[in-house]
DNA sequence: ATCTATTCATAACC
DNA sequence: TGGTTATGAATAGAT
């Protein structure tokens, strides 16, 4: 139906595919309401899409839960009111917490029902919230960890760029502490020195000679390192 | 579609509406296989018919079951997902656990991504999973509570009766002991005592004289109380 | 079950 | 997304 009859395989295009999905799900949903209400039938609709997000419907005064434990009793595996059971014998691991039974668990803890479980499996349950909670304690603290040593980096960093600008201006100050000394003996001092960091443009403070370089005072720098920048003074020749 | 246009809302004929029950479940079930592989979606769906049989259908690669699980895994809890998106964000309280907060840390912890979380969202994590451990702490002790008691009584019980037939042993004993220290005594004594609990019939070790009555040692118990029961000893005059 | 007039769902197009 | 329309599908009622 529609402007062409199309073959029932999967939509390759991404975007019809969606489109598709969406008015196929509301036109299935519609259905399953029009059948329950016409036939007084219970109906329960799961969709996941193929991007994973899921839709349900179930039919008006039942849950999809309801109408599933319901299917799941009939059909012989049990799902209801055994899940704790299985779960806690069954012990599907993934990583080091029992995600399964888990799961299952909260399901009963969110229904408040912690009447329907034995003192062993209240303490398996116990064991397993504790490994859950000691895993979460984990990633927070190694989130705040992280986050420590990302603030002490830029904290560095940035003491770096401090101590550069200070010893910059000391030594800047140095130099013309130089220039004045050389007058104050006597030279003839019309200019002041300017700075130099290697591979940048020189920063001038005044033109002309003398000439002072800002090298690297340790060679094999990956990155320009403020720390270990030193100024190195020299006369200019030209 | 059809010959005329239809109300949807229940068929009172029965025979209507199971003859429209198979049609549209047909048609459901069909349109369910075609959006599943249209768009590469699962989808799970289950009939209950008026009459209580059931019918399924499930996307292929895929049982009914595994769509379920999932679907539990991911909604979580007895709460749809509308409901659930209602309440994400508005933190109902239901008891004392916070249960949506709990339904998408859970969905966190089942998917194994607690890289998501911030900081603070783990540590809001790690309160609630605390919470839940201690509710089910707290009903773990108080089953073990009740069944200490149970066993208390069930003890308390038993010792009374092991207490009381030891001490009627004992008294039967002194009994003997009483008749053969008349006999000792140049007295003839051709019977045995017999003991006689109140309201009980008799218990005869001989017939005939003499007679120990058995008797409450205290007066007011409600319940046999094997502890105070106590041998008087006496002479039946008959 | 089968048929068919009709209504409905929807593919393609905006 | 959301609306329109031509078309094929689903199906109500009858057989």
């Amino acid at each position: 139906m529609g402007r062409g009859k199309i073959e029932i395989k999967k939509i390759e295009n991404l975007t019809n595919r969606q489109v598709t999905f969406s008015k196929r799900k509301a036109g299935l949903q519609k259905k399953a309401k029009e059948l329950s209400i016409l036939c007084s039938a219970e109906v329960a609709l799961i969709i996941f899409s193929s991007s994973g997000k899921h839709y349900e419907y179930s039919s008006p005064c039942s849950s999809v839960e309801q109408i599933v434990e319901k299917y799941m009793n009939v059909s012989g595996s049990k799902l209801g009111e055994d899940q704790i059971n299985t779960l806690i014998d069954g012990c599907v691991v993934k990583g080091d917490i029992e995600i399964v039974g888990l799961r299952r668990v909260i399901r009963h803890l969110t229904g408040g029902d912690l009447e329907s479980l034995s003192v062993n499996e209240l303490q398996k349950l116990e064991d397993q919230l504790e490994i859950v909670t000691s895993r979460v304690r984990k990633k927070r603290f190694q989130r705040m960890q992280e986050q420590l040593e990302a603030m002490t980096q830029e904290l560095e960093e940035s003491k770096r760029r401090l101590r550069y600008n200070e010893g910059f201006t000391q030594k800047k100050n140095d130099l013309y502490m130089f220039s004045d000394c050389r007058r104050s003996l006597g030279e003839t001092v019309d200019d002041y020195p300017f700075c130099q960091l290697e591979d940048k443009n020189p920063i001038y403070v005044t033109p002309s000679a003398p000439v002072f370089c800002v090298q690297p005072g340790q060679p094999h720098l990956h990155e320009t390192d403020y720390r270990y920048l030193d100024l190195k003074l020299g006369y200019n020749r030209n």
